[in-house]
DNA sequence: TATGAATGAGTATTCATTCAT
DNA sequence: AATGAATGAATACTCATTCAT
């Protein structure tokens, strides 16, 4: 339907300007109205897709969490072996926070503000439990440490959000070959 | 001398509503008139010990990051063996960010923000040389991963930084048992 | 259209409380708010038809100084003898200066003061060109006194400010037999 | 006395310092603070030599005011011929204008600006008087145009300002044989 | 006499949001 | 559905003035 996908083409016009403008210039310099104006629209505008700004945050935020969430299973399968159907989730993730950088960095400074009401942001947590079903199979076969799911995410994904944010600010670049160094690390911190 | 001391008294006094508004609100929420009701003071009093609010941002930062460096190194000396240096530096790390966690959750924020000027965030780097030092001395003994020292980095210390969040918010608690382990897997995660 | 004319409408309201505020009280206590305030708008509302206060104030400048321009040449045609283009040249001026005081005063105060950019003042200047060059011709015939353009202004048309300010402050008020009494000093000054 | 040329000193620090940061900024930018800063005295102690600020603007208009004047009738006396004590004053005033530019500047933006108050203008004026005598003079022998004293002074002596605003913007220079001219137009302007 | 610290009242400007069209 | 105009409330920052010392 023409009408359908014409309201779709704003309202996510307007969740990309939003994305944009904050990765560029954080939260507090990203004001409605240029928002608008990026997205080619009026200020008014905004208000008949999003409640109102925090609405549209939210929104945003839900939409790229689940966008990750969505590339990091992909090709997963839960009667692979353990450390296979890590490699795979693993690479995925590595792929989006790498290449996948203004998605990646905007869910980076989510995660690290007040900005994102503590319930939308457990909601946006759901669609990783594969990855903790994987683990706790690991753990019953005695192939990764027996550590809580927080510490086992603390080391084997949220490294790769810090050097995310390094090669975002040019300080750092990572080729394939180190990057399967860095997967040995991380394998190497959980397994047992 | 009491003027001095007093002097000092706002001063830091505003600094430390600084640290909690932002905390408890985002940058984008802690207006200097917060700021300066929280300290004790007239808003116009801000401006007799900051320029700006950026140059009372940049203060705060560059004040919590030169104590939690300070905090790292408490003990630590360089001629030790390379794994009991990392591991005093690495407890050290994850008491600061464990219990400190106003200062530590702060700096989390700036790290994840363009709030920061970029220069500001590189001076505060600046006192991190000797663990850097540490890894170049395990690398040449061959008893450390030949991999960048951002790799390390992230794989040695960042984790520590989502396991302080974690308990900030209440999701999650390490209790001593738990914080050996983790240490192990931080180890496991950067030794040949 | 009334559209239109609604937006030309705050738009001069807006110029008109600037004009006499600054007549009134000076540039240095005209504040945004009280210039809102005598147009019947709300502060912020300014901002949607000037950049800040300077362009607010410069615009201003710019319009009246036109206005000051256009009736100064009112029946002037270059082809008419030397004396008599100064004559209607300077009857016009004169009864701008002593019948629209409040943008008379306005100018005086302009050009008097560090609060007009310099490039505008030029600006506004550039229509004065067909008295300079009736000077000129005036000069070649050997009517007017081989003076600078500064020095025939100074004399011829500069008088006029001050007993404009002094009338301004009803100390003084110019009748018309005074007035034709004045012109004839002012062409003594300038004629050879 | 040592005492009181150190309040003087003081007192004329501050006038000196005011003079200059109102002529090169305008009155909306000189702040208490930078005319204290500038003068080499603590914000506090302007106001051991001066009730306010109003006052202090007063007090330097009056001082400046009276130096012309002085200025104005050195080597004048009432017993001269109309035309050479006219002589003499429009050089002194012109000699004034064009090398003490500062103060004259000065003079000029108070007597186009409602900053000062009317009462301390008015006082400003009264040692005119002896230019105004002689012209009476002048008009009973005949010799000078029968016209009101302000159309006088704004042909004879205002038109100095204009020049003196032209040279202080570099836009214009006069030189020994101009001045002479200029005289002669001041002459012709207002004698019979 | 002199001051540095302190501030209440204000200043220009911005912004999320509304509303008549 | 879409908008341009409008604004109340807020924001960072300034300044003339005071006061304890």
């Amino acid at each position: 339907m023409i009408k359908k996908e014409k309201i779709t083409d704003k309202k996510s016009a307007l969740l990309s300007a939003t994305l944009t403008l904050v990765n560029d210039h954080g939260f507090h310099d990203a004001p409605m109205s240029k928002i608008a104006k990026l997205a080619g629209v009026a200020p008014a505008t905004i208000y008949l897709y999003f409640e109102n700004k925090q609405n549209l945050i939210n929104t945003l935020y839900l939409e790229v969490k689940a966008s990750f969430n969505k590339f990091a299973f992909n090709g997963y399968h839960e009667d692979m072996p353990v450390k296979k159907g890590f490699e795979i989730i693993w690479y995925n993730v590595a792929d989006y926070k790498l290449n996948q950088i203004k998605e990646a960095s905007f869910l980076s400074q989510c995660d690290n503000t007040p900005m994102i009401d503590e319930e939308i942001r457990k909601e946006g947590l759901k669609h990783l439990q594969p990855l903790l079903d994987l683990w706790e199979k690991g753990k019953e076969e005695g192939i990764i440490k027996p550590l809580s799911i927080f510490v086992l995410y603390s080391y084997a994904i949220y490294p790769l959000s810090f050097l995310m944010a390094m090669q975002d600010r040019n300080l750092y670049t990572l080729d394939k070959k180190v990057l399967d160094e860095t997967f040995r690390a991380a394998w190497d911190a959980i397994k047992l």
